[in-house]
DNA sequence: TATCGCGGTTACAACGTTGGAACCAATCGA
DNA sequence: TCGATTGGTTCCAACGTTGTAACCGCGATA
């Protein structure tokens, strides 16, 4: 509790409270003498800098925010180490806060307690609107991970994602290349979110490729990209009658891919001689699942590096900076549960 | 970025900075008109309170950090979102941080970021020392989560945790109670850190008591708690020659033993008939696992909710309160990895 | 009528920090 | 030799908030 301050450093080395002030901020005029002075004495009573009265003095603090909408989900739990990993290398500190998917919270993470505490934040958003971030994206530093809700001639923010047309399609093609043709998909949403309704675009348009046809009993809707979810939507494509049953499913998620998986084994079905099973994601839950799980996975490094590097950029300038959208690149990891067998894996 | 402050809502309704500031903090001594006119004034202008200035003048923010070794382990991120539950209800922000196990990042959260932005934080040590950590604890508001790195006597700080070697022992007990006898246990640290001590413990009585003897070859050294380590210790102990290997296996982590049944997968090993698995953590990825892990699951509700109250107890109390030791329950689960069969999940 | 008590409000200072200007040598150019 | 420049340091004010004390009416009390 017995905070050191400046003027306790001060009074140490016999200078005054701003000289200190120049010498832990590495400001320029300070003789090396009294510098190192000032730091001896700094380091012999332990003073931090107080974040807080420098935030209030100065606008920044040198933490950002990343809000994610589920940190049990083992995407969004890697992502927040890759960008802790990127926000370290430029000396910022990153707090992280969870959204659930919720409008409302969303909204005040990025006005609330960003506006008064961090210089900015990244936000994964899930259940806010376009036009409400947009306002939010002018007044303060903001960065959007993952899919782009909005066209690109109305973009209101800074963007940072994966191609996701490109992603599930891959993904489809790769069950279509293996001969499949009665292809399901696990993930449209039954809010209809952007992500969703990027996936099946790409799904449909893979399966038009392959000349396949959509049917979309195959596609039932579900309520969120969890396990359960997965397990429950799988099960009941399992139920189907014999001719419409699938033999390969497509899901938007990999913990939806593993709720899938588990329904499978419960109905006594092979992966992939029965169904085979791509998903989205490229976990470590999913490429140590039994089998080994077939899966996109976006390039986690560079999604962070862009976002933090995106957000550095619009916090230190002063004007308003034109808003960016960058792409991350992904690549499909081929598994045992479409190629069958069994690897030995090494990571 | 144009921020709102008491002065702009003192103007607005005609009152002095003082009064608005006695509204927003529920004050008593304030006439209905006043604050209805007031609150009119917040509403329409948006006004936020400054959690920098707040916590400049008062010295505490309502906003504690959770600071945990790794956001990637189910077991971690799932109780992060119990103690943010449990925090939201007493009305405090959780900030959440990752040490990756590192002393020097512990203890930086701890004292630096924590004093003074922090009111409080609640940590999940394991590269620190007790010392240092008792010397963190009576400056500064802090509660450890998980075991007891101490003997009773030298508690430096609070602490909520399980019965470490009543977990294992339950555990290691539900294997040796299926008949087997080569009962293995991955999960001993190089590092000796007190869970994996504990744990060992707890495994060794269990033996003791099911009339087993330990045998260190079924005890191998790892060096962290994650898949990886998991999937090559149980690779080993397969390749042990016959009359040693294992029958059954404890794991420490669930991650562990997801690497381990990976590592009987791969092996062509059947689960449980070959090798039982059983572990601690009780995270919906072991449920959910292919065949579903037998677990012994902590009360993860309880340990959020005993941290959070005793954080914010200290928080609240000026002088120093004396440590306390809060103990939460935990049950086994007992699930197809040691049980065998398949059963419909509905969770 | 003078005093007290009290609900309601305000003025002031301070939390720890930093930007800006002022200040004080010492050195330099003319 | 004097004024100007430069390096190094200090003083002052301000960021937005709240604790303390003071203030101001008003009705109750003596």
């Amino acid at each position: 509790m017995a905070a050191v301050t400046l003027k306790d450093v001060a009074e140490r080395a016999g200078v005054s409270v701003k000289t200190v002030s120049n010498v832990v901020r590495n400001a320029p005029r300070v003789s090396e003498a009294t510098r190192k002075r000032v730091l001896e004495a700094v380091h012999e009573l332990g003073y931090r800098p107080n974040p807080s009265a420098r935030r209030l003095r100065t606008g920044h603090s040198g933490l950002i925010g990343l809000a994610v909408p589920d940190l049990a989900t083992p995407y969004f739990a890697e992502l927040a180490q890759h960008v802790r990993a990127e926000a370290a290398h430029l000396g910022l500190t990153v707090l992280i806060e969870e959204t659930m998917g919720d409008a409302t919270e969303e909204l005040r993470l990025a006005t609330g307690v960003g506006a008064s505490l961090l210089d900015g934040v990244i936000l994964s958003p899930l259940g806010v609107s376009p036009d409400e971030l947009a306002a939010v994206a002018n007044e303060f530093p903001l960065v959007l991970l993952g899919e782009r809700s909005y066209e690109r001639d109305q973009v209101g923010a800074d963007h940072v994602l994966i191609d996701n047309v490109a992603a599930a399609r891959d993904a489809t093609a790769h069950l279509a290349g293996l001969g499949r043709t009665w292809i399901a998909a696990i993930g449209v949403d039954q809010q209809a979110s952007a992500t969703s309704r990027q996936r099946l675009e790409g799904f449909q348009l893979a399966l038009h490729e392959a000349g396949v046809t959509y049917d979309p009993r195959l596609a039932p809707a579900i309520k969120e990209f969890d396990r359960r979810n997965g397990l429950l939507a799988m099960r009941a494509l399992a139920a189907l009658p014999a001719r419409v049953r699938p033999d390969a499913v497509f899901c938007f998620s990999d913990l939806l891919a593993v709720g899938a998986q588990r329904a499978l084994f419960e109905a006594g079905l092979t992966i992939p001689d029965d169904v085979a099973v791509a998903s989205i994601d490229g976990s470590d839950e999913a490429l140590y699942s039994t089998p080994s799980l077939t899966s996109v996975v976006p390039d986690k490094t560079a999604i962070a590096s862009l976002a933090v590097k995106c957000l550095a950029a619009r916090i230190r300038s002063a004007e308003p900076l034109p808003f960016e959208v960058h792409t991350a690149p992904h690549w499909l990891h081929a598994r045992e549960s479409t190629n069958g067998g069994r690897q030995q894996l090494f990571g």
